[in-house]
DNA sequence: TTTCAAAACACTAACCGTTAGTGCTATGGT
DNA sequence: ACCATAGCACTAACGGTTAGTGTTTTGAAA
């Protein structure tokens, strides 16, 4: 019934954190490679079991943000004014997070994942999970019984737009140029009346 | 200069083909995750250090038609007839695709790449390789001198139709509704002029 | 044909991420 | 004060992947 973390989860919180902070520090000093599991696990004083604990893989070390992300998207859907348009919303919390991850703190970390096959890969698979939460929040948004096709493009487009800002020089310009053609996508979307049935007998 | 494939090369695509069919066939009797790298290469007769050379990874050996996947892509740009628009060509293609995907000797498999995590995650990637290569493809045939964020972002519409489309019980319907989407998008990014200048200085 | 360099292939042994199994210890609620 | 829970630790192993090294095959030059 406690709201607030009780001194167990503090200390849990708090080796979670030592353990990000290390692995962070370590991959920034020494590149993702050349860092071990082990070699982590040690300098933060805890056992490789207990790591994984945590973190699901190595790869999750670097993006711990993860689960904020997905909420911020699925928050940028069901917590908007009610006044205020679903791709619009969208936008707005798209390019907070652009913003975000191209602050001046945060640039080593984006170099060093782009350097990374291994992380590269996880992160587009992180953005398809997103994507699915993301689409499932639309359809329910929209008072869908499950998520269509429509719900399903028109989430990965929203992330691919984050993806593909990321990639050019002028990423806020990115994002207002890609959702310019997702407001286009889902006014023909919209003007589909909604499916009569999407699911085959 | 010999325009046909020598003995050498015939036999190395030998190997190749009795490593992925030996693959196939075990994944398909005992699961994929229930196969060892070594149970295949000894199947197939071959060392672990060969499988390797010909395959770069072990979820590789799933997707055999990676390239064959990321050219017809490309081709489908470049080697459509004068007349045919860039998205209707693209829409027949990613059809074909879907229509080779959900054939009746294929569906085991995609049902492996659906159940396994690890096959996901790769096929995720991989059609992010292919996005890349696509929105190379359609910025040359715009005469563009590079992707711009546009040309990134329709190619990755394109592939995101095939993988929303996977995921439906009418993949066919599914690709024409999305690719109605991806019309209106493209029509909205042609309008506007061609970006004066994509790079910052 | 003979010869030669390249490339495919093989083998061992290891590295690294990840997990099962087991048990200890601290914590928070009763 | 006590107990069930869960965080934490340790060992050992599994499975994918690669480095290092040496052998055989192959295509073509001499």
């Amino acid at each position: 019934m406690t709201e607030q973390p009780g001194r167990r989860e503090r200390k849990k919180a708090a080796t979670r954190q030592k353990i990000a902070d290390t692995a962070l520090r370590l991959f920034a000093e020494h590149g993702y490679d050349a860092v071990g599991i082990r070699e982590v696990a040690a300098e933060a004083d805890v056992a490789v079991t207990t790591l994984f604990s945590h973190f699901s893989s190595k790869e999750a070390l670097v993006f711990e943000q993860d689960e904020d992300f997905e909420q911020r998207l699925v928050r940028a859907v069901t917590d908007r004014r009610p006044d205020e348009a679903l791709i619009p919303a969208l936008r707005r919390e798209i390019h907070a997070m652009v913003r975000h991850c191209t602050a001046d703190g945060a640039a080593p970390l984006w170099r060093m994942i782009e350097e990374s096959p291994a992380l590269r890969q996880y992160e587009e698979a992180m953005r398809q999970r997103h994507a699915r939460s993301l689409a499932t929040a639309i359809a329910a948004d929209l008072g869908l019984p499950q998520i269509t096709p429509t719900c399903g493009a028109v989430a990965r487009f929203v992330v691919d737009a984050f993806s593909v800002a990321r990639e050019t020089d002028d990423p806020q310009a990115a994002v207002d140029e890609v959702f310019r053609m997702i407001e286009a996508a889902w006014a023909v979307a919209g003007a589909t009346p909604p499916p009569r049935e999407s699911v085959a007998v």
